[in-house]
DNA sequence: TCAAAATGTGTAAATGTTACACAATATAAT
DNA sequence: ATTATATTGTGTAACATTTACACATTTTGA
């Protein structure tokens, strides 16, 4: 990774270890044997001792283990009208009548699961090139009415505006993020984990170019910024940072149809990026 | 989350801006229609199609999905000798003889994964106060020989001299994370996820301190920081850091048995740090 | 008593962040 | 055409943080 002579910037460490917290080992990390459920299987220590021969089959092992029905649920985020919206569908179930849920589905019996959400992002969308991250799995037990089943988050970012964004059933619309009170399922805190880490992501990552159309404008990306962190910038102070990157692309094109003095438009530059990238020492946020 | 008005220091902001990369969407985040597996079920779309009368029972629609064994494995970090080790046992499975695994077991039919994860814990160390915490799932239909198998990845810091730890198993043993080629399953890319978070995560979260003593000189704290990063620090900085986050708690002790001069032993405060995280204005790691 | 090894401490230079104001440019209304 | 309106585009000084760096002190062990 590091050689260990190499010296890095304590300026990176720095800011982030100063922003430290920790999360006390007795409160939310705290062993919860008491309150486990018990489940009737063997362990596999218990089954080691129980089955002294079949360890070496594996095939009779893994046959041996419980088996779950598992889904995932895409958190799918665009950006319009300035604020963050993402896309719900109407509960397909009785109980949850009137509520809106993520876009999921069923985890198919060989299939990975990016290659699952992969699948709802096109089936529901359309759009196949799309930005996508795996963000925690949720698995309480009582999570779904119908029994146990165990869904992986994932985050999706795409552009609202795409000319390939096809959202042809009429059960599915964008909401405002900060507009959704409550949801299908443990849908809604799923949606809070999935906005917390884009509002983390963002700020390390420049993920948040994929929500907006390939040529945009600084009071654009400033917007996004503002919106989806809920703060405001100072306007200059953002052009600088941005500018001081060097990613972004004078295109030498302006707004059009605005009533009012157009801004530059600029493209981010992926490729430049990603060179540069390589040649940061210290600390990598890989 | 943050009042639209609410002004927050940019500094944070830029600090992690700047570090920005983004993955292309065409390469790590490429739609993988084509590679996908088929999977025999139907998808949640054509269920809605094909069953339409059955869409409102949640229990059959739930009982119509795949079933997937799910396992738990847990990346259990200790620090000793100055090193990053992690806790492996021997494979139990022939056809990975005399490689070495991550800790694991099955999730049990209506338990949680964060208590499977636990329960491991407990089951193989003794500990049950201890950090945990959930990193990601790994789903690669062919990544376990004995069949599909998802697990999900867990991080884990322990104290290894910790005296509830209890190490009872032989096939168990600490081993230098650096020094690690390959293992069974896919298990060095999961130690490999793991290592990675972990290193992102010291830097924006104490958790370093699960790794220590309750006593420990800043030294060792520095030792920890510099092994786990692969870097070196520059102590008079690093002590003027963890000095004015003001965590650091001077017990007047001091080290024992070194053959220099002693240094003084701290311990961190946790409830100082909790109160004070909740005056930051700003963004928040949460 | 001395050598060895580590602890403990402060400051100046460099860098990064913040706060802030006014001219330039386009549209819309008159 | 002229003017009002709205927004873009730009620089600098004060402040805060980070970095680089050296020597006296304390203990052990020879």
């Amino acid at each position: 990774m590091f050689s260990k002579t190499e010296k890095i910037k304590l300026c990176t460490f720095y800011t982030f270890t100063q922003n430290i917290y920790l999360v006390p080992p007795n409160d939310r990390f705290r062993l919860k044997c008491d309150s486990m459920s018990k489940s009737k299987a063997l362990t596999l220590p218990e089954f080691r001792k129980t089955h002294p021969g079949l360890i070496k089959d594996h095939k009779s092992l893994v046959d041996s283990y419980p088996r779950v029905p598992i889904t995932v649920d895409c958190v799918i985020f665009g950006f319009d009208e300035n604020e963050l919206k993402v896309l719900l569908i109407k509960s397909d179930f009785e109980i949850y009548k009137d509520k809106w849920s993520l876009l999921g589905d069923f985890a198919g019996d060989n299939e990975d699961l990016d290659d699952a959400a992969y699948r709802v992002l096109k089936e529901r969308t359309g759009m196949n090139d799309v930005y996508l991250e795996q963000v925690r799995a949720f698995s309480n037990p009582t999570r779904h009415p119908g029994g146990r089943v165990i869904t992986i988050a994932y985050c999706s970012l795409l552009n609202i505006q795409h000319h390939k964004l096809k959202i042809t059933e009429n059960e599915l619309h964008w909401h405002s993020v900060n507009s959704i009170k409550d949801m299908a399922f443990d849908h809604k805190p799923i949606l809070d984990a999935c906005y917390a880490w884009l509002q983390k992501r963002i700020q390390e990552h420049p993920l948040g170019f994929n929500l907006l159309p390939d040529k945009f404008s600084l009071r654009e990306l400033q917007n996004l910024y503002e919106a989806i962190l809920g703060i405001q910038l100072d306007r200059r102070n953002f052009r600088k940072k941005f500018f001081s990157m060097d990613f972004l692309v004078d295109i030498d094109e302006y707004e059009q149809d605005v009533p009012h003095r157009p801004g530059k438009l600029y493209k981010f530059n992926f490729e430049k990026y990603e060179k540069s990238r390589r040649k940061w020492t210290g600390i990598d946020f890989a």
